[in-house]
DNA sequence: TTAGGTGCAAATCCTTTGCAGCTCC
DNA sequence: GGAGCTGCAAAGGATTTGCACCTAA
């Protein structure tokens, strides 16, 4: 599905859909969580599959242009990705202790950003919303 | 006000309080809005004060971990920040357009983010929220 | 006095690019 | 056939660091 997709989105701009390309997004979305560019390389280096690092960079911006995959977060260490196909919105929580990524969505939330934008005549399109604390486990293992 | 919060913030850590950091720190605080450490180190160098590069990189994380200042996002073109000190947390809007960042608060949206937080059992400290689009003037633009 | 700071230039790190040969449509 | 790809290695750009010489406390 996510292929076809792809596939599309890629004819539509008059570029090919080849064995790399199809390798990076087939292992991107074998991958359930969250994975950076380096991991994505090495994943796909060790399995059957391949692509070369320039390939990977490449592919995951058309990704992200294509809607299938979002950047979510720019960290230190580079950039943190996620593919969205099939997954509904939501935001995360990041803990700052162990690293942990806690999902979580809220219609709610995304109500009253709309109304935001309304009241500052601005024309939202995506938004990130990242809370950071520490996770159930790393409270106790504090206390 | 400023200077004394970072003055103790630095003798707690056995650091000190050089000409070179004044610099930075009075610096910021006379920009009332977002900056980059680039321009940030060029203000300093037409001015009458002076701070190397390096000097400007090394105080901004300094200014960071003693939380007068804030590091607001990270774009391509690297970090940008806004000082704390004075300032009541808010969350920002940018134009990917043209550039330009919107600053909003909402105190529902805050009460909001602590229920989610409580759903989760998750103890949060601190959140971005950055809502991306269209400004106003770069929606009439593109009429 | 002396731990810590400074500027400089070199080093890092992630990401992008130029190029020559390859391949999808 | 030819526009568009690929891998490689080199280039980029923001930020950090090693070092020899300063300076706040």
């Amino acid at each position: 599905m996510e292929s076809k997709i792809f596939q599309e989105f890629l004819s539509r701009r008059g570029l090919k859909l080849t064995k790399e390309r199809m390798s990076v997004l087939r292992q991107i979305f074998s991958i359930h969580g969250h994975f950076d560019p380096e991991h994505l390389y090495l994943s796909i280096r060790d399995s059957d599959m391949k692509a070369s690092r320039a390939s990977v960079y490449r592919t995951l911006n058309l990704l992200v242009e294509s809607g299938l995959v979002e950047r979510i977060t720019r960290s230190d260490k580079g950039n943190v990705y996620e593919h969205t196909y099939g997954h509904r919105h939501h935001d995360h929580m990041i803990c700052t202790a162990c690293g942990e990524v806690i999902e979580f969505f809220s219609e709610h939330l995304e109500d009253l950003q709309k109304m935001i934008c309304e009241q500052h005549q601005f024309a939202g399109t995506t938004h990130t919303l990242e809370i950071r604390g520490n996770c159930k486990a790393c409270q106790k293992r504090k206390k």
